[in-house]
DNA sequence: GTCTATAGGAAGATAGAC
DNA sequence: GTCTATCTTCCTATAGAC
């Protein structure tokens, strides 16, 4: 991504919208240029290599919000697991906006044929897996419970964000949150 | 769908090959084709609305396959309810070939902007619910209790779903059908 | 850095011969 | 019923003026 005169932080948001939304070929130049007001060509000067690169911006920063304000939460050691898991749950709950919004690596996953995305849901995905874990350790579970919790605590978050959707009843969410909440608890 | 002449079940399942592997929007008719081994132009004759039609055409033959081999196991009161849960269960492993294959339905999920499939989404998962309620109320659950363990089983279906393919691993999907199992076991 | 204009190709769909 | 040939539209991407 090249130097950048005016709106920066908020053309990602409005790309990350769009394939939110849309998925990655869903997702055309002309909306992906009227969302940021951009004309086609200026998307070109500000991403060269087109549309993967403006794709690969988009998952970089989400990438980096999970990072910051999930997983770092959960193997942050100054505060207790209960408040850990709290703090990570309520972020998640913002990320997916209590499950109207979908997960864009899931929207990428289809389609596409590029191999990139098939790499990046992987690893996606096991980091998640280790940041649970991690937080399974540290309330004692042994190492194998810990990642079969991890690996349960991943499949009801995506699976619940299909069935949220597809129903169109965030509680569903929320409850499959709390049911997260308590598979942690160590009362 | 007009009158055939040679194959026709054989038809529809390259359709649903490439639909499942690409999605709606994904599929161009020159995969349809390719798969079929039928030129467009007679992919039209077959299908005078297109590749809309010829998705509805995918979509009702997987439903018709659920009703018969899934919810009519799950509903059949001249068998025990373990031997009813035992037989849709190892359906649902042929139905998504232990995990490899995705969910038609929510392949068509993104994309598209098609109201049509929306609808179709919502009332599929209300049967799986539907399906799974009556299991739970045969096993003298709760009517609340028999809906939220409905669900639950739904999210972790579709879960496992992706975290299987996510991860390449079809022990993951495996795993789940046995949770389930479990969830609906009496003793 | 942003624009207008357009290239080049692939998409869904149709006409009409056989 | 299936084909070849073609239409229109939309796509990604680029050239070049300002």
């Amino acid at each position: 991504m090249r130097p950048q005169k005016i709106l920066d932080t908020d053309m990602i948001t409005g790309l990350t919208k769009v394939f939110r939304d849309k998925g990655y070929e869903g997702a055309s130049l002309n909306d992906l240029a009227e969302v940021t007001g951009l004309k086609k060509a200026s998307l070109y000067h500000r991403f060269p290599d087109g549309k993967q690169e403006m794709a690969e911006c988009v998952l970089s920063d989400i990438d980096q919000w999970v990072d910051k304000n999930i997983f770092f939460s959960l193997l942050d050691e100054n505060k207790s697991t209960k408040l850990r898991l709290a703090d990570a749950l309520k972020n998640i709950e913002v990320l997916y906006d209590s499950g109207r919004e979908t997960c864009v690596l899931r929207a990428f996953s289809m389609h596409s044929g590029l191999a990139l995305f098939e790499q990046q849901i992987k690893s996606g995905m096991d980091k998640w897996i280790a940041a649970f874990s991690a937080l399974g350790i540290a309330i004692k579970l042994s190492s194998t419970q810990a990642h079969q919790n991890a690996v349960q605590t991943l499949i009801e978050l995506q699976g619940s964000l299909i069935v949220t959707k597809g129903l169109a009843d965030t509680n569903i969410f929320k409850n499959t949150l709390k049911n997260i909440e308590k598979r942690y608890s160590t009362e």
